[in-house]
DNA sequence: TCTATTTCATATCATATGAAATAATATGTC
DNA sequence: GACATATTATTTCATATGATATGAAATAGA
């Protein structure tokens, strides 16, 4: 008999839900950011010049989504959008220096928020738990 | 620095969302029914005459969409919708024969994504990784 | 070059979502 | 019993979401 309280996709979603949750209070209250602008802003902290498409696809969001966080961060100062002249399809996207001192201000509470969300683990618990949820992810 | 790639909320979030994506295609088209009626449905399965809000704090889910699941199920003719006599605040809702027939049928499905998902594990990997998943989750 | 196809970002639109308001019932206090 | 407060489910309403359409630019093929 399937018991949705031993069923692994309810379960992971479940704890997804948990983590997203209490780390969107945390930059939603103090920097009126939402999660996909994080995750935008997290990903242009790591790679420079990148196009909306190259986000999406490694960022686990579909591209309207992706469109709009952009917008918005543009709108608000935080990320800068330029043609790329190579192919005038593309646009490169980068974090201002407003949009790099928010990412230095919020980088910290996050690892402490994981740090935190992580603490019933052992750090051998949570290397293990880190390489099953590779291997689940694969890529 | 925050690598998003080595940030477990994101990487959780990112597994949730495969694992329901990849399950919800098969009882969205196969059955016409959402994640949130699946989640209900399979609820009631394993209890009986149970209110809105014993789902909704048992799982997972804000009252308005179990309320919306609810009464779209009702709609198909997959639940029954009684008032609880003791406490007529409360909702009793079960399973119609025409529901259980739906869980009958979905149920092996899921079991076997369930599995495939998980076919990256050894045995010993899956019972690891699930009681890992329960200890973060702790409830 | 001309035309068709593909790719990229955005816009549109119907639906989903969830916070707050509402309505109905219950409980507690005087 | 009457009145205030609490609890439950639903509804409302503004916003979020995502599938599809659009338009602009690039690429491929004749």
């Amino acid at each position: 008999m399937l018991e949705l309280d031993r069923f692994l996709p309810y379960l992971v979603n479940k704890l997804a839900g948990r983590l997203s949750d209490g780390l969107a209070t945390v930059y939603q209250q103090r920097f009126g950011i939402t999660i996909p602008e994080w995750r935008v802003i997290a990903h242009l902290a790591g790679n420079k010049n990148v196009s909306i498409r190259e986000i999406f696809v490694r960022v686990a969001m579909d591209k309207s989504k992706v469109s709009r966080a952009a917008a918005r961060l543009e709108l608000v100062g935080f990320v800068e959008k330029n043609v790329n002249s190579a192919d005038r399809r593309l646009i490169e996207l980068q974090l201002t220096a407003k949009g790099r001192r928010l990412f230095a201000a919020i980088e910290p509470l996050a690892l402490a928020y994981e740090r935190e969300a992580l603490s019933a683990f052992s750090a051998r618990e949570e290397e293990v738990f880190r390489k099953l949820v590779g291997k689940l992810l694969c890529d």
